[in-house]
RNA sequence: GCGCCCGUAGCUCAGCUGGAUAGAGCGUUGGCCUCCGAAGCCAAAGGCCGCAGGUUCGAAUCCUGCCGGGCGCGCCA
């Protein structure tokens, strides 16, 4: 079955064909009316038609409900005076068909797609702007497969970069440390957090002698080649800190896919593979003259692909690949990578299993070794998106620029940089954590205080948790004291999460997010704990009918009689449009489907939790003024518990979608 | 200099492919717990939608220019 909106689009547009002879319909909306007093959906053909029929969109609109006769699931038109169609929806036989599963959403035909996120130098612990990367890139996984993409989610482990180099500088330089000695450390502290603030500490040993860099660039040779001390150490760093970010990750409902290891794609040759290809169809080319002679370059064209860009003194821009010194840049390895994730490089990885997840669901990891034989196929998508903050723009363009000069258009169109603007700190927040400016600096006068882990300067993911797990704790144990501590340990952590992604979310992508701890704390108003306790208010209900009557939501739903659904309908109330009512309950959460697929089109998350939060505030006004059990008439009273169940059953899933789990009650 | 992003209520933000009186949270003021849980609900106050043009029957929304702020433009990643 059609969702109403596209039944209700095509029977109007071919009313509109009939009646007036037209034969291309202009496009119009279907859309939802500002208040309920103009009916449940609005219609602007008459707008659309005004020109071309030389007539007024009133006359048009009353011409049109006239003419439309019956249309399926619509119990009456209205032709407003402005030129709206408003339509009335048959709201029983609405409700009935959602609460007994006989809408079934439009699936999307089935791509794989590939989304790839979080990607922390694994060098030190997560802080709040990785965090960013991570809940819009599960979400957007969650998204996808919620209309039926077979999604992958890969996480890039950069295993071989300076970031890591800098660290085992420390741990040799700075702490005269061996591998025995690290692997003692990583046994007895909270290992990412000994490298934030080890890691800081390296990036001040480097500003005090610059001389010192070479002793980075020693280090990073070594760790490419493999060589020594170096790579194992590094190696023991990396594994232990990528497990460190998983765990966080899995705190805040965030699984992986596939580890695709940086170190794999030189090992397995990729890197030299694709090099191949690009030497070969004249992509990068060898530049003799200028300041990049030596370096293989890519020329870096306009967005449209026409006229090259020019740098301050008018010449083409060029980006090295490999440099003159005959290493390949971050750019020529991930050029590989994507090669790899759209099937176009010709040759694979060798996986590994890497861990179980907290649901069982298996990690895999890239290796250079023996395949395991169990492992499934990776890679090979039609389509990938690349979750990677706005500043590396002109190095997603690139990619796209690389797949299009290889005669790849329909895979440079499928590969998606999923853009979204930085986190940074309020002032207020910066000081909390000991950052001191000068009054009258330059960055004094900043709105706001940019997080950095090269400074060590940032709230930890892990911190966070723990602060908002602790408010939630002691909120959660005054509300319910005979709670056991394991339950209230729960409901809380749930809380939290909750608290935390929906706080990264409600933003759009394009906004930057000044973090200021007070207000991420909070619990109230436009939270993820408000979303929840909706729920558990809508669940509370429904047990408690259970409880009381015995009834079950299939009972509640088999005994609904239509003959008697004066509730729905409105009949009872004093006002029929009641914005309060059971009836836009029902409404607004039947719209979970339609705002998915916004937010797949724009790829607009902030869409999602305003609906959320949109659907829980319609719900908790109805809640406050309409009692359920305690209604005497038992056909207003089945009416109610049924809208209730279907909010339940919808809030849930858009919860879900934004990784927020519901508590038991709270 | 060039490119991208932002500018809507005191603060933080929504406003979908242009459409009906510009919305929400926080904050402020004032109400609501013998009744399904007050992490809640109701009400009030608060807005030349940065500025100026243009397109349109209609612009917060589209186009151009300007102003203010942010980010990027490396043989770093």
């Amino acid at each position: 079955m059609l969702s109403v909106q596209r039944q209700v689009h095509d029977a109007i547009a071919g009313a509109v064909r009939r009646h007036y002879g037209v034969a291309d319909v202009p496009p119009f909306a279907v859309e939802v009316p500002p208040n309920r007093a103009l009916g449940d959906l609005a219609v602007t053909v008459a707008f659309q038609l005004a020109r071309t029929l030389r007539k007024a969109p009133r006359a048009i609109a009353q011409e049109l409900a006239g003419a439309l006769g019956d249309l399926p699931g619509i119990s009456r038109v209205v032709a407003a005076p402005n030129g709206y169609l408003n339509l009335y929806l048959d709201r029983p036989s609405f409700l009935l068909a959602r609460l007994r599963g006989d809408v079934a959403a439009a699936l999307a035909p089935l791509e794989k797609t590939i989304v790839e996120h979080t990607a922390i130098n694994p060098n030190k612990a997560a802080h709040i702007g990785h965090l960013r990367n991570a809940a819009l890139g599960d979400t957007l996984a969650r998204v996808l497969r919620f209309s039926g993409a077979p999604v992958e989610v890969q996480n890039y482990i950069d295993d071989l970069g300076v970031q890591v180099a800098d660290i085992i500088v420390g741990f040799r330089e700075l702490e005269h440390q061996t591998l025995d000695d690290v692997r003692r450390i990583a046994e007895t502290t909270r290992f990412d957090y000994h490298c934030w603030d080890l890691y800081s500490r390296v990036t001040e040993w480097y500003e005090g002698d610059s001389a010192r860099l070479t002793v980075r660039a020693a280090a990073l040779h070594d760790l490419e080649h493999g060589a020594g001390d170096t790579a194992a150490i590094g190696a023991f760093i990396v594994d232990r800190i990528v497990r460190a970010h998983l765990k966080t990750m899995a705190r805040l409902n965030i699984e992986y896919d596939l580890l695709t290891y940086e170190g794999d794609i030189l090992r397995l040759q990729f890197w030299a593979h694709a090099f191949e290809i690009l030497k070969a169809q004249g992509a990068v080319f060898l530049q003799t003259e200028g300041r990049l002679a030596g370096c293989w370059v890519m020329r870096i064209e306009e967005d449209g692909g026409e006229s090259a860009a020019t740098d301050e003194s008018g010449d083409a821009r060029e980006k090295v690949i490999v440099r003159s010194n005959g290493v390949v840049t971050y750019v020529g390895k991930d050029i590989a990578n994507q090669f790899w994730k759209l099937g176009l490089l010709g040759r694979d990885f060798r996986y590994r299993l890497f861990s179980r997840q907290v649901d069982g669901r298996p990690l895999w990891a890239t290796t250079s070794e023996a395949s395991d034989p169990a492992a499934p196929p990776f890679g090979h998508a039609r389509r990938i998106y690349n979750v990677i903050d706005s500043r590396q723009m002109y190095l997603q363009a690139l990619l796209s620029q690389a797949l299009r000069t290889l005669g790849h258009p329909q895979e440079a169109e499928n590969s998606v940089h999923f853009s979204y603007e930085m986190v940074a700190l309020s002032h207020a927040t910066a000081r909390e954590l000991g950052y001191r400016i000068a009054p009258e600096s330059e960055e004094a006068r900043k709105p706001f205080v940019e997080v950095s882990g090269r400074r060590g300067l940032g709230v930890k993911v892990d911190d966070l948790l723990d602060l908002l797990i602790e408010k939630a704790s002691s909120e959660v144990g005054k509300r319910n004291p005979e709670f056991p501590d394991a339950e209230r340990r729960r409901v809380a952590a749930q809380i939290a999460v909750a608290a935390i992604r929906y706080f990264m979310l409600k933003y759009s992508r394009s906004k930057l997010i000044v973090f200021d701890i007070e207000e991420a704390l909070s619990f109230e108003g436009e939270t993820g704990p408000y979303l929840q306790y909706a729920v558990v208010r809508a669940n509370n209900i429904l047990l408690k009918l259970h409880e009381r009557e015995g009834l079950t939501e299939a009972d509640v739903v088999g005994a609904l009689d239509a003959a008697n659904a004066g509730e729905i309908i409105g009949a009872n109330q004093v006002d029929q449009d009641d914005p309060h009512s059971l009836w836009a309950v029902v409404l607004e959460a039947s719209r979970l489907e339609e705002t998915v697929d916004q937010v797949v089109r724009t790829l607009e998350f902030s869409v999602l939790a305003k609906f959320a939060f949109g659907l829980a505030q319609t719900f908790n006004a109805f809640y406050h003024r309409y009692s359920i059990l305690n209604e005497e008439q038992v056909e207003k009273k089945r009416w109610r518990a049924a809208g209730v169940a279907y909010f339940r059953a919808q809030l849930t899933r858009a919860l879900d979608l934004m990784g927020i789990e519901v508590p038991s009650r709270m």
